[in-house]
DNA sequence: GTTGAATAAAAATTCAAA
DNA sequence: TTTGAATTTTTATTCAAC
């Protein structure tokens, strides 16, 4: 049997149900699987405890502490690897060059680009990079030792 | 009575345990409590299941589907909370204010700093945000929907 | 303040069904 | 493939002890 979908969503029960859960485990503290199978009661679906458990395994919610102390559900950030991956695809954009002098690395992008590529290595804190300064179109990368800069150097090429 | 320390690290046993556990739990899928008393046995230490439940939530371990499908618990990625984090330092520096509308959320920063937050959250991919456009000193916040917006406003402000 | 034993509470799974 | 009822399994807490 197909799934059952309702309405021009194009959207199975469990596909409106996930949302809805989504929806309500950002917008209240909710404790328990019970509470939840309660707030989407409210919400108009029925769903049982099991299948409550099954829904939080497959949206992969965690139960972390909430502020009163007791466990909550909530999403996890997502994890999404952006680790160097992500800038280096910027940086195939804008790149114009990479030069090193001792501990420091000078990247030239495209004008206007040297902020947001800064932005994105302090976010990513990459090690051995102690911070960066950015101009219009160049980035000054100011790494711990030569041998960081090298290594920052090498992760950013690759 | 003084929780006992023992040698000259200067940590209770609970400490050590603690530092065990997210030895293991990094090392080894550990799926269930028993599991991990267990493991905490064989590197010679004494624990029972509600202990282990306690420190599980101490730690703040999460329980994630691993490669099997089936639960682990596993150390949350700090790497994104801490780069909010930085998000947020960095915030309180340049903040001027923020509001919303459905979806949106307008952020009002110290002019020429809006390019640099912008980048900051593309790269650390807030849950339900989707991207920023940043202008000199406002960054629009385009989130999938009015309750993704209210959750990263609660984010960014808290 | 920390712990274990026992227990309560909660969550995952099994099994049958649709 | 999805679900609920029942069940098992797991986990959180209580309560007493230290």
């Amino acid at each position: 049997m197909l799934p059952v979908r309702h309405g021009c969503g194009g959207k199975t029960v469990k596909e409106s149900r996930h949302h809805k859960i989504k929806e309500i485990v950002s917008q209240r503290e909710i404790e328990t699987q019970e509470e939840l199978v309660q707030a989407l009661q409210e919400a108009g679906f029925t769903a049982t405890q099991a299948t409550v458990s099954r829904d939080i395994k497959e949206l992969q919610l965690i139960k972390v502490v909430g502020s009163s102390g007791r466990y909550k559900y909530a999403i996890p950030v997502t994890t999404t690897t952006f680790s160097l991956d992500g800038i280096r695809r910027k940086l195939t954009d804008v790149f114009v060059s990479l030069a090193r002098a001792q501990n420091l690395l000078v990247l030239k992008v495209l004008p206007g680009n040297a902020h947001s590529i800064g932005a994105m290595l302090d976010a990513v804190e990459v090690e051995g990079l102690l911070g960066t300064i950015a101009g219009d179109d160049t980035l000054l990368l100011i790494c711990q030792d030569e041998a960081a800069a090298r290594s920052v150097e090498q992760s950013l090429r690759e």
